[in-house]
DNA sequence: TTATTGAGCTTACACTTGTACGCTAATTTA
DNA sequence: TAAATTAGCGTACAAGTGTAAGCTCAATAA
């Protein structure tokens, strides 16, 4: 293995040590050097050989989770195009994401209130992402002008976040009925814009 | 003064010291037992003839910021009886909230998706009391039936603290605009419930 | 082949943390 | 007045933290 290979292959570990360190009960600024670089396997000065500080490991964790995002909205919107409705499925993929990534989502979610304003004005970015999508789809399909679009995608965003920040700590059953509702809440949210705009 | 009265006042400046600490960058499980002591002006060891932990100490502060917010929600009442539109007075009166106790909006938002399960749940009970007056509200004023009532209020609350969470990191020109946009994003929910609900 | 580089290690240090233990001194109770 | 209670303090300790300094030794460059 040369020695880059090497190098690249150790930087994962810390990043994958990172996320698994990120369970219920742990946020990024709880996440102490020494603790990462153990999970890893490295020892905690080594650590430097890869990341100048736990904050820039942080800023990497969430651009990676904002990968995973836009990875999931790509998934969406294949299915969409294969029947289902729009509403349904993009709520359905959503929830199955923070099923399989829970430890992603949840690092956005606990970031996005988190202590470091850096943090907070990065996962701010991977939500506006979102939004603009949405925005520019909402527009495409519907013909909304683009006040009312994305005034209509931020609220969707919202809610869908919120509703899998309760999802994370729900059993099965509940998490059936947090979707559920939901759903009907982007409808009432999608046909009171349709009406307000007029159209 | 009575060795009670000084116990309480002790108590007190626990409190305040422990929300003086909660600032843009601090969250409650960054916040060491000896720093509240510090800024309380006590021994650390003091701390624990008021509290068992550092842990009750931060369920006694989520429960300060409850009784506040719905000390809000009985101003909000107030305003709206004396005119000016259900949604409009509303917002209003809690951007000026925000603005007024930042801290202890911020102890809510942060805690609410923090690294506690306690807190989570503490902070959870005190917004599905929102949602429940708020429930009750939009039952008795538009007639609309439970279902859509409740899914109309959990949706109204979830995006004015999303959008409260923002103005928290904005400067006053931008709350403005936040508020404007919040207002037009309750407009659409209270119009597609009510479409929904056929009346 | 030899010299350079650099990923990872060990050791070390100065801090901060929570909290156990026992004391003081003032209030409250008897 | 005498005894009991208790808020608050000082000391102490083990555990964890970030990170500086300098070493090793294998991969790369010359």
């Amino acid at each position: 293995m040369s020695r880059q290979e090497q190098k690249l292959k150790t930087r994962r570990a810390i990043i994958e040590a990172a996320f698994s360190l990120l369970d219920e009960q742990r946020s990024l600024s709880s996440v102490s050097l020494r603790e990462v670089a153990r999970a890893a396997g490295i020892a905690p000065t080594s650590f430097y050989r890869h990341f100048k500080d736990i904050d820039e490991l942080g800023l990497t964790l969430v651009d990676e989770a904002g990968l995973n995002l836009r990875q999931l909205m790509r998934q969406a919107r294949l299915r969409i195009a294969s029947g289902g409705g729009v509403i349904n499925t993009s709520v359905d993929t959503f929830m199955e994401f923070i099923c399989a990534h829970s430890n992603v989502f949840r690092l956005l979610l606990r970031e996005h209130t988190g202590t470091s304003l850096a943090f907070r004005a990065a996962v701010l970015r991977e939500i506006q992402h979102f939004i603009v999508e949405l925005t520019d789809y909402t527009m495409s399909t519907t013909g909304l002008p683009y006040q009312y679009a994305n005034l209509q995608a931020e609220a969707m965003v919202k809610l869908v976040f919120s509703a899998g920040a309760e999802a994370l700590d729900s059993g099965a059953e509940q998490q059936a009925v947090l979707a559920q509702r939901v759903k009907l809440q982007l409808r009432f949210i999608a046909n009171g814009a349709k009406e307000a705009a007029g159209v």
